[in-house]
DNA sequence: ATGCATGAGGC
DNA sequence: CCTCATGCATC
């Protein structure tokens, strides 16, 4: 029912996009929220985010990474997210400070640029997704425009500073009270996951037995099974592992540890 | 980064 | 009720 074959090369663009979106982002000292911010008033949504605390260690030093070549690049697309400490190890390993790293983009810096933000519009949640390949390829299809206005915006703000719009204020409509997530592990999910095997797809009568056998609300039977199968849908990526291409200006790693064998 | 939840739209 | 896009809350 799919075009493998146009699929497989759209979604190759694809994940070179998101490379090279994630890229930037990072070289912004931007995190997921503030892109999601950022991209905002499209939708006028609101967001609050606790993903601040890895805001200090993206954009401590990326600037600068990006200013040196190929040797920081390698060790970019190897490690995409250094910690402090690896930051040490690599500015040594360079004859390099580490606070030169530490203050090519400066937290100062950043926040000067977010508190420009625009209204609020998608999710860390959705931009991390996007990030991993984590969605269904059409929702990422459609992410992309989005994506891609807010790169372009971020070229221009990078030589023009002051051409960063500012922000009409992000409106926040509390509304209804979300329901307290269910947690679901051990053997009651061993049980769904099992019920699930079965049958992805169980009646409302069915769905009523198991949750009856499991002691739990039918809705949250319904709804699990509802994320299961949407689970199923997502592309995803084995993103504990380095990009999926390897261009060849990138093929030699700098990883010591895996240098020897 | 991801699990459970919500809401819109469709049948 | 389902699928889908999304996100709050939490790991």
């Amino acid at each position: 029912m799919q075009s493998p074959i146009d699929e497989t090369t759209e979604l190759e663009e694809l994940e070179e996009f998101i490379i090279n979106f994630r890229m930037r982002r990072l070289k912004l000292g931007f995190s997921q929220t503030d892109v999601g911010s950022a991209l905002g008033k499209l939708y006028g949504k609101a967001l609050s985010q606790p993903t601040i605390s890895r805001f200090e260690v993206l954009n401590l030093s990326y600037y600068k990474m990006c200013n040196l070549q190929s040797l920081l690049q390698k060790a970019f697309l190897h490690n995409p997210r250094p910690t402090s400490e690896e930051f040490g190890h690599l500015a040594e390993r360079l004859g390099m400070e580490k606070k030169v790293f530490e203050f090519g983009f400066t937290q100062t810096d950043a926040g000067l640029a977010m508190g420009k933000l625009y209204a609020n519009d998608f999710s860390q949640t959705t931009v991390s997704r996007f990030e991993a390949l984590n969605l269904s390829y059409k929702n990422m299809c459609k992410l992309k425009p989005f994506m891609q206005k807010w790169v372009a915006e971020t070229d221009i703000s990078l030589n023009n500073p002051s051409s960063l719009s500012n922000p009409p204020t992000p409106p926040k409509p509390i509304g209804t009270r979300r329901k307290k997530r269910t947690c679901i592990e051990g053997a009651l999910l061993v049980a769904l996951v099992t019920a699930f095997g079965r049958n992805p797809k169980p009646t409302t009568t069915e769905v009523a037995i198991i949750a009856e056998d499991l002691g739990i609300g039918r809705e949250v039977v319904r709804v699990w099974f509802c994320n299961r199968r949407q689970k199923e849908k997502r592309i995803s990526l084995p993103s504990t592992h380095p990009p999926m291409h390897q261009p060849e200006m990138f093929a030699n790693r700098i990883d010591p540890y895996s240098a020897n064998h």
